[in-house]
DNA sequence: TCTGGGGTCCTAGGACCC
DNA sequence: TCTGGGGTCCTAGGACCC
């Protein structure tokens, strides 16, 4: 156990909200949703002032548009949270190569590991501490100088110290728990506070009687396994009484890859249904390729219209990237399924990832084969002993069904980008995009072939809303703007 | 008011092998 | 010949997280 808070845990505050209102100076102050903006959609990050008004994340855009009717709904711009994300990880990696990131806007990073490591080791721990938070706040400084962004920070001497502690300093805020007061600051929480522990396992321990971590951390891990299950009751058990000696890990490898849709209308019609598939098949592998990767088990998922869900999968006899392969397999799988009564989503995904493909593999064979071959004929006539000529199912009559079927339909169909978006004039509220002459701005709103744009950037002041026919020719999609000026310009 | 998309980890049963 | 136990792999589902 350490005797310094030297791990942290950074958590952006309402990021992909936040990223709207640096980007955008009109919203600035005001209500902001990002999320899915269809009938089906459901809210990803808003703003602070949305939350007002009772909005959360993964609530329904249309229970949103209810309770804040006045907010801006904005469709996500994953571009450009990316590039943010990735200035706030270069930053954090300068202060130790542990960074551990979780996902787009939050990470573990070790400071013991880093530049400031002997610093904090050679420190009493009343000065450590006090390192630490001089680190932290130069590090929060330095991310809104630099991204226009607020990050919360929590240090601690665990993750899960860390974790709590940067809830707790939300937002825009830095809380330090020093080592030795775990129970201290656990112990009155919800049981809700402990990563992990959700809607479910809420529900199990207040049956129980246990509605504190402080009461959760009376009971025996026997108890708590025989409640929750062997792991689970473990894991809570040590929670609970502030116990974590996770180290911080970078950059773990992707277990799986998967693509679904959720889709506007349910579908019904099965030819629809199997088209639908290897769309998704052919993003799925696009993504598989793009990371180098191939997988050996193909798994489809299938949510019917009255939201039950299902999964099928079935794994083939060695990783594969190849589209007719996994089209092919997720066709199969979706025969063991009952289609009917309408399906409003449909996902493919790929596990058991390795870096290598069962081509890969045939071509290894082929060659140790060739050699074989030659030492037999040099050594003596000899009987060969019986090859396994199985055929390989998944590969090879998996890609034959495919080759049989209907040339091109889905290699036809052009990849949804800004390119299409162009070219079908479908303007998303929040797209960024300029005029030829009125220069950059973003898609407010569009409908009975108009669209409206707003024409501001990050450092401009609060701009002017112009509308045009959805298809003018001088308004075209642009890419997004740096929410600061780059330091050399 | 009606529920996204991308992941991780765990459990449990059955098949199969030793 | 019958019975049992343990380990591993596969499949399906569920809880949870952001």
């Amino acid at each position: 156990m350490r005797t310094v808070p030297s791990i942290i845990h950074l958590d952006m505050d309402a990021f992909f909200a936040s990223v709207e209102q640096a980007a955008k100076p009109s919203l600035r102050g005001k209500p902001v949703i990002v999320g899915g903006l269809g009938g089906r959609g459901v809210v990803s990050t808003c703003s602070y002032e949305a939350r007002v008004f009772g909005v959360r994340s993964a609530m329904a855009t249309a229970v949103a548009r209810r309770l804040c009717p006045n907010g801006a709904y904005l469709w996500p711009r994953f571009t450009a949270y990316r590039a943010c994300s990735e200035q706030v990880m270069a930053m954090l990696r300068a202060l130790s190569p542990l960074v551990e990131q979780l996902s787009v806007d939050e990470a573990y990073v070790d400071l013991a590991a880093g530049p400031y490591g002997p610093a904090l080791a050679a420190a009493a721990p009343g000065e450590g501490a006090e390192l630490v938070r001089a680190i932290c706040q130069d590090l929060r400084a330095d991310i809104e100088e630099r991204t226009a962004l607020t990050a919360s920070i929590g240090a601690a001497g665990s993750k899960l110290m860390a974790k709590i502690a940067s809830e707790q300093a939300k937002p825009d805020g830095l809380v330090l728990v020093n080592p030795g007061l775990e129970r201290t600051v656990l112990g009155p929480m919800a049981v809700r506070a402990l990563p992990g522990v959700g809607p479910a396992t809420e529900q199990v321990l207040r049956r129980a009687g246990l509605m504190t971590v402080a009461e959760v951390a009376e009971l025996s891990e026997e108890e708590l396994m025989r409640l929750l299950g062997k792991a689970h009751g473990a894991g809570v058990s040590l929670m609970a009484r502030g116990l974590d000696d996770r180290p911080v890990v970078p950059d773990r490898d992707a277990k799986s890859v998967s693509v679904e849709d959720t889709y506007e209308v349910d579908l019904a019609d099965r030819d629809r249904i199997l088209h639908e598939l290897d769309i998704l098949a052919a993003r799925c592998v696009r993504r598989l390729q793009a990371t180098g990767r191939s997988g050996r088990t193909v798994v489809i998922k299938v949510r019917r219209f009255d939201f039950s869900t299902l999964t099928r999968s079935e794994t083939l006899r060695g990783p594969t990237d190849d589209e007719g392969v996994i089209a092919a397999t997720a066709r199969r799988l979706a025969a063991q399924v009952n289609l009917t009564g309408g399906i409003r989503l449909l996902g493919v995904g790929v596990s058991q990832l390795a870096d290598f493909t069962q081509e890969d593999l045939f071509a290894q064979a082929a060659a140790e084969a060739a050699l074989a071959e030659l030492d037999a004929q040099e050594a003596a006539e000899e009987e060969e002993p019986d090859a396994e000529q199985e055929p390989l199912p998944e590969s090879g009559a998996a890609a034959g069904s495919v080759a049989a079927e209907p040339a091109g339909v889905e290699g036809g169909a052009p990849a949804a980008g800004a390119g299409q978006l162009a070219a079908q004039r479908i303007w998303l509220p929040g797209q960024d995009v300029t005029h030829r002459e009125l220069g950059p701005g973003w898609v407010q709103g569009s409908g009975v072939g108009r669209v409206t744009v707003r024409f501001e950037t990050p450092d401009s002041p609060p701009g002017r809303v112009r509308t045009f026919l959805v298809d003018d020719p001088e308004l075209t999609p642009s890419d997004p703007l740096p929410l600061r000026p780059p330091p050399d310009a």
